[in-house]
DNA sequence: TCGATCGCATTTGCATACACAATCGATCGA
DNA sequence: TCGATCGATTGTGTATGCAAATGCGATCGA
């Protein structure tokens, strides 16, 4: 659903030069190839993409609006610094807004979109057992947004998606323990539980659970492996 | 607050040029000056501004991040064209976003601010006697966004504040019905009792029917001011 | 030796210029 | 008379150039 058509896909040549740079810059601060706090010079940025400055600009512009990076009048602009206590903000965020979801989509699917979440939710199960993270992490993107999408509210699937990918662009340095995989596929089991049984409230209780025990985790993960200044 | 300090104001004539027109535009879509589906032609913007194309496309890209415009590439922008389905679909997840605001707020809101709250619902009862719609609004504002801020959780004040601009661009065609000034305040005052209270649930659920109220009043004058085409 | 001020280099912000794509109209064909 | 194709026009997308502002370094003063 998300890659399909070859016209107008995200990545090659065709399409609109200021878009392409806008979404490598995107990808690589999610990777992390450019640190939060890294300096972004337009020029540099330019030559780099083989371009001239003015589509370079207009990227940045776009995601300074998204977030993703901060721009100070004539003093350039650099990757969005993020603190640990911001980015639990975030997590706390988006684990509201999936709680929501949640709750909207267990009394709105349809059987034929439960039937999808319950099909995708049963194929986590051998990913887990061959403890492929790429794999999970790919699985469970599709899993949330399934169930934004049964929300059929487009506006609000919209706003979750948006959230999630922001917090996503400083989730790289992420917690890669094969426990976190099952404990979490063990979470979705309740939460798909509640929904087969029809209670939104205890569905979005488990889905804010669930969100903040991955948030949880990072912290320590952030606690353990803080640096000293920047 | 909104307008103090004269060297970093929004408005006049300090600050990017890009930055003026953008909220000149903001301003020009939420009045409804600039209707929406109107096409937004760059060089004609530019001569109203007294600026050339290249801060006015600037502005366009951030407002199309926000979502306040549609780019279509090459074929030029217009302004967010909401089908009512889709302006209800807004409400539903402002109204849900400010309920997850209000529980947060009633569990964690200091002293201090429960005071400033409650000093501000107590001054809307002057406000509705005399019926002014304008008057209303901003203290409705001040209300909402003194809640965003209890939360003590500044990203998601930052989304809601976001989502509520975002909306209130399209809510130029409010109803002004002294009916539901009153109502209105009187839903805020079940809401101040539940925060009183403490019960952050009471006061979530009765946020949340506080906004759908003022969605459904929205939504009645929608189908009768339905339009033919457009 | 430390601080402040002046000047320079770098970089952003804006304007202008050019190329290509899309739309609209006209002409040709059926 | 209706449809399709081709061309002109409009407008977006990108490149380049220029001016102003910021930051830094050096020099001068205390």
């Amino acid at each position: 659903m998300a890659s399909g058509s070859e016209t107008e896909d995200d990545g090659d040549d065709r399409g609109l030069l200021s878009d392409r740079i806008r979404n490598a810059l995107t990808d690589e601060i999610a990777t992390g190839t450019l640190a939060a706090g890294a300096a972004l010079d337009e020029q540099q940025l330019a030559d780099r993409f083989g371009a001239s400055r003015t589509p370079v600009r207009e990227a940045l512009r776009q995601l300074a609006a998204g977030g993703l990076v901060e721009l100070r009048a004539r003093r350039g602009g650099v990757v969005a610094r993020m603190t640990p206590e911001r980015i639990m903000e975030m997590f706390e965020t988006v684990a509201e807004i999936e709680a929501i979801c949640v709750r909207l989509a267990t009394y709105r699917m349809t059987p034929l979109e439960r039937s999808y979440l319950i099909e995708l939710h049963d194929l986590s199960e051998p990913i887990v057992e061959t403890g492929d993270f790429d794999a999970y992490d790919s699985f469970n993107r599709q899993f949330h947004e399934a169930i934004y999408h049964a929300t059929h509210n487009s506006f609000l699937a919209e706003q979750a998606i948006a959230v999630r990918n922001r917090l996503n662009a400083f989730r790289r340095t992420q917690l890669r323990q094969g426990e976190r995989l099952r404990r979490s596929r063990d979470e979705h089991e309740a939460i798909m539980q509640a929904i087969a049984e029809g209670d939104g409230e205890m569905a979005s209780r488990r889905m804010r659970a669930h969100m903040l025990n991955a948030a949880t985790s990072l912290s320590r993960f952030i606690e353990t492996n803080k640096p000293g200044g920047v």
